[in-house]
DNA sequence: GCGGACTGCTTACCT
DNA sequence: ACAGGTAAGCAGTCCGCG
């Protein structure tokens, strides 16, 4: 039995019985000696060896060969070896709760044509907390178990206490996953091929390092499960990537319209040029020759660079099959939706046979037959990547975008229509978004390419699977592994549904499954000196701390019951711990006790310093979405109770975290969810509430920035913030928002450029000057019509297609609509740029409006209320700043 | 018929 | 197809007003 942190009420006094007072009346506490260690290179090479061998991209199954088959990258060749299961031992299946003898008589299920054989197996039963017996369903092939009205998950009895749900179980995982788990394969790390057995590569690591990692992350409650995953998790942390031989493609399209992009499932008109960058020293353009142009070369070509002329379309694409067949990973921005498909069916087009053809079509992507294939364009859009990964550097999903963002280079613009280049501007155009493409993996020493691999390695997901699909697909393969690796019975959502359907809090939000976040309400004004602490990821936490679990919230003991989660009616089991609990414990430990710091580790050398801070990347992403999936209805292990529980408890933390504050007398002036600020306390104040958090709520709390002040108005997730060194933190305020017209921007951060120069309260009054200026230059501007429309734009994202707006139409609604009446492509993601222009509509995209139209005063009153955010935290009316005389001149 | 109060929709942000 | 909470702007509706 494990005895689960209890939080309990600790008063001031109380707590200060547990410290000592020194000889100066101060109170410290008794500082735990810390013993530092830091795994140094050399051990890492001697203690961790890991068998070379070829590293496993994807495992899929092939129909023709009916088996499943896997791409490994060789890094000593560069090239890509092929592996079939040509002995089909591991087959599809599915389990059932019924007994092997009654399945026996069951007709449909052993005449069915797909039918193999029927097994007795044990699996441990996590809802039930018991042992059952169940019986395998062996298949031939994965469609006979799922996916046909006829198959065989489809034809079992219904299970007598659902009703509509058959007695199946682990039907629904898709096959190629199926093979990864049953075989312990880790796509992204090193395997080998014996006998015709693909298995992952051997590993040897030394007990004394598995201790001493577990040393660094300070856990006693959970020493035996971490030694397990340590022990199968940290070579896939540790064990280097390889560089991996790729190319990226990038292709251009005749276009008879300008703003038309060819639709290329018809891929009517030709391609004109298609341009590789490779990683060894490959690059080339090829290009289709033609009547009305001349081909001659730029100028300024890269050195290394290879053209290709072409006479022949054909020929073209001969040659781009014959490049592409020999890389065992080409890259594109969007080849899924349009490069790939276009190249495919062009071919197909112009009488090219398909087994010529080196470019398969799956159902939502495209791949190439030898090689892998990855889209950047999704890769990126993956919000879990922008924000948890890349910091959210990059907002707009666009080749132009992330790689200004991220390589600090865009496109080349382009003046005239792609179709109309000269040959020379079409391969330089060509070229160069190859290569920023190539780039983007190329980065920081590859990090892209190391991101990519070590979560391949968590997710246990195939490359193609892991750049395309989104972090809850990451998180379920994760578990199904996991759940697999322990036997245990991974369980059906309806039977979730029925034993954990229940829920005890009601969002604040219209709309919203359960309650969430605390906001503390701030106080508004201009405060110095504080200091914000936060809950090192608070929710993970949690989750660790509470044993948090769809399997132990609601556990089927009647002696857990009195175990409670505060501000609900659940209780958490005290006899087992949750396999989430120890999962996402176990990530949110490594990353926060030992990638994250050692990342920060000056001693290490660079190269390896930099690995780390790429582990921690990767695992921040898990961690950070790992409470929210429990929260979502299309997670398979979706549960109620485990999503409220997590931000119940993580309510209790911050509340009874500014009780406590309180009683020490410090102000608290604002704190969002796992946060506080405190203005002006006492370094010792601080730290005793630090070791308050953690020696009663179980929490480690951090100080995590200190401001040299804050400005806060009367709205939540609204403020400012000037670092000692005078860096400006902004907060929610309009100027920082993308859709924000530029205009406004610009005068914004002037304001705020301003600010980061206060240095105390009576810098204000010289700042206070300088913002009356900026602002009021703002309006003279506006007056006076000194501007460039472009800059007056609002810019919105089109989250849906234009038809299903049928509520209201907003007004980018009605902009996109108008550039569709025009003839442009408008479709979801798009962001529509458009201004506010005098006349009945209100607005008109940038691209159609004129200067003249302008609607001034509605930007007079945007600039109002934009700054007024600002003005309020500071204490100046906008009145004050345009007071009436200068309004005067204006008029 | 018009304007203000109100609700709901949509987007972008914060944690 | 991670979550809920907050702000802002606008669209659309209701209601009162002799």
């Amino acid at each position: 039995m494990i005895v689960m942190r209890k939080v309990k009420q600790c008063s001031l006094l109380e707590f200060f019985s547990n410290t000592q007072q020194n000889a100066h009346g101060k109170y410290v506490s008794e500082k735990k000696e810390v013993r530092k260690i830091t795994l140094s290179e050399d051990r890492l090479k001697k203690e961790l060896v890991v068998e070379d061998g070829p590293i496993l991209l994807s495992v899929d199954y092939d129909g023709e060969k009916e088996c499943a088959f896997a791409k490994l990258y060789d890094p000593e060749s560069g090239d890509i070896i092929l592996w079939w299961d040509e002995e089909k031992r591991h087959r599809p299946y599915c389990l059932t709760d019924l007994k092997k003898e009654i399945v026996e008589r069951l007709p449909q299920i052993v005449n069915h044509k797909g039918f193999l054989r029927l097994e007795k197996v044990e699996k441990i039963d996590l809802l039930r907390d018991r042992v059952i017996k169940m019986t395998k369903i062996v298949a031939k092939d994965p469609l006979s178990i799922g996916g046909r009205p006829d198959s065989i998950r489809e034809l079992l009895p219904e299970d007598p206490h659902i009703r509509g749900v058959k007695r199946a179980w682990e039907a629904q995982i898709h096959y190629h996953h199926c093979f990864i788990y049953d075989n312990n394969l880790i796509p992204g790390f090193p395997h080998r091929i014996e006998g015709g057995i693909l298995r992952c590569a051997k590993v040897d690591i030394s007990p004394k390092l598995l201790e001493d990692v577990l040393k660094m992350l300070e856990e006693e409650e959970y020493k035996e499960e971490y030694y397990d995953v340590l022990k199968r998790y940290l070579p896939l942390f540790l064990h280097p990537t390889p560089p991996i031989r790729r190319a990226a493609m990038d292709i251009e399209v005749y276009s008879p319209q300008a703003d038309r992009i060819p639709d290329p499932k018809k891929a009517e008109f030709p391609v004109i040029s298609v341009a590789f960058a490779t990683t060894d020293g490959n690059d080339v353009v090829l290009v289709l020759k033609r009547r009305d142009k001349k081909a001659d070369l730029p100028e300024d070509l890269p050195e290394g660079v290879k053209v290709e002329f072409f006479d022949d379309e054909k020929d073209l694409l001969k040659r781009t099959f014959e490049i592409l067949d020999s890389y065992p990973l080409i890259l594109t921005f969007n080849g899924d939706n349009f490069d790939l498909q276009y190249l495919y069916n062009r071919a197909l087009r112009l009488g090219l046979r398909r087994e010529s053809i080196p470019i398969v079509s799956k159902k939502d992507y495209m791949n190439l037959r030898r090689g892998c294939h990855i889209d950047l364009y999704r890769f990126f859009s993956n919000n879990a990547i922008r924000v948890y990964a890349f910091d959210g550097v990059y907002k707009d999903i666009t080749l132009d975008a992330i790689s200004e963002a991220l390589l600090g280079k865009g496109k080349i613009s382009l003046e005239i229509p792609i179709a109309d280049l000269e040959i020379k501007d079409l391969i330089r155009y060509n070229y160069r978004d190859a290569k920023i493409t190539l780039e983007l993996t190329q980065f920081s020493d590859n990090l892209v390419m190391k991101l990519i691999f070590l979560l391949m390695r968590i997710s246990r997901l195939p490359i193609e699977d892991l750049t395309r699909k989104g972090v809850s697909k990451w998180i379920q393969s994760l578990f199904y592994a996991e759940h697999r690796i322990h036997n245990y019975l991974i369980p059906r959502a309806e039977e979730l549904q029925q034993l954990k359907g229940v829920k005890s809090t009601e969002a604040i939000i219209k709309g919203k499954k359960y309650k969430g976040a605390i906001v503390v309400t701030p106080v508004p004004g201009v405060h110095f000196n504080v200091t914000v602490l936060d809950f090192a990821s608070l929710y993970p936490s949690v989750i660790k701390t509470w044993n948090l679990s769809y399997e132990t919230v609601r556990c089927p003991h009647e002696s857990c019951k009195d175990n409670r989660i505060p501000e609900t009616n659940h209780w958490v089991c005290k006899k087992r711990k949750g396999i989430s609990s120890i999962i996402i414990g176990f990530l949110r430990d490594i990353r926060v006790k030992w990638a994250k710091p050692e990342s920060k580790n000056k001693e290490l050398p660079e190269e390896l310093r930099a690995w780390y801070s790429v582990l921690q990347r990767a695992l921040k992403v898990f961690i950070n979405a790992s409470y929210g999936v429990f929260g979502a209805e299309h997670f398979p292990l979706f549960c109620l109770p485990v999503a409220e529980s997590t931000t119940a408890i993580g309510r209790y933390a911050i509340t009874e975290t500014i009780k406590m504050a309180k009683e020490m007398n410090l102000k608290v002036i604002y704190g969002d969810t796992d946060s506080i600020f405190i203005e002006q306390p006492s370094a010792e104040s601080v730290q005793k509430l630090i070791e308050w958090s953690k020696k009663e709520l179980g929490i480690e709390l951090d100080i995590d920035k200190v401001y040299r002040y804050v400005a806060l108005s009367e709205r939540k997730k609204n403020y400012l913030g000037v670092f000692e060194d005078g860096t400006v933190d902004i907060k929610g305020l309009a100027g920082k928002k993308r859709n924000t017209p530029l205009f406004i921007q610009n005068a914004f951060m002037n304001v705020v450029k301003m600010l980061g120069e206060v240095k105390s309260p009576e810098d204000f009054e010289n700042a206070k000057e300088n913002i009356r200026k900026i602002i009021q230059d703002c309006y003279l501007k506006l007056k006076r019509r000194e501007f460039e429309l472009e800059e007056l734009a609002f810019r919105v994202q089109l989250t849906k297609p234009l038809d299903s707006y049928r509520k209201v139409t907003p007004q980018h609604v009605k902009a996109a609509r108008m550039l569709k009446a025009a003839g442009k492509d408008v479709k979801p993601g798009d962001i529509i740029s458009f201004v506010k222009v005098k006349g009945p509509v209100g607005v008109k995209p940038v691209e159609l409006a004129r200067k003249e139209e302008i609607d001034v005063d509605k930007y007079l009153s945007h600039i109002e209320t934009a700054f007024e955010q600002i003005l309020d935290a500071l204490g100046i009316e906008f009145s004050e700043i345009l007071g009436t005389r200068s309004l005067d001149i204006f008029m």
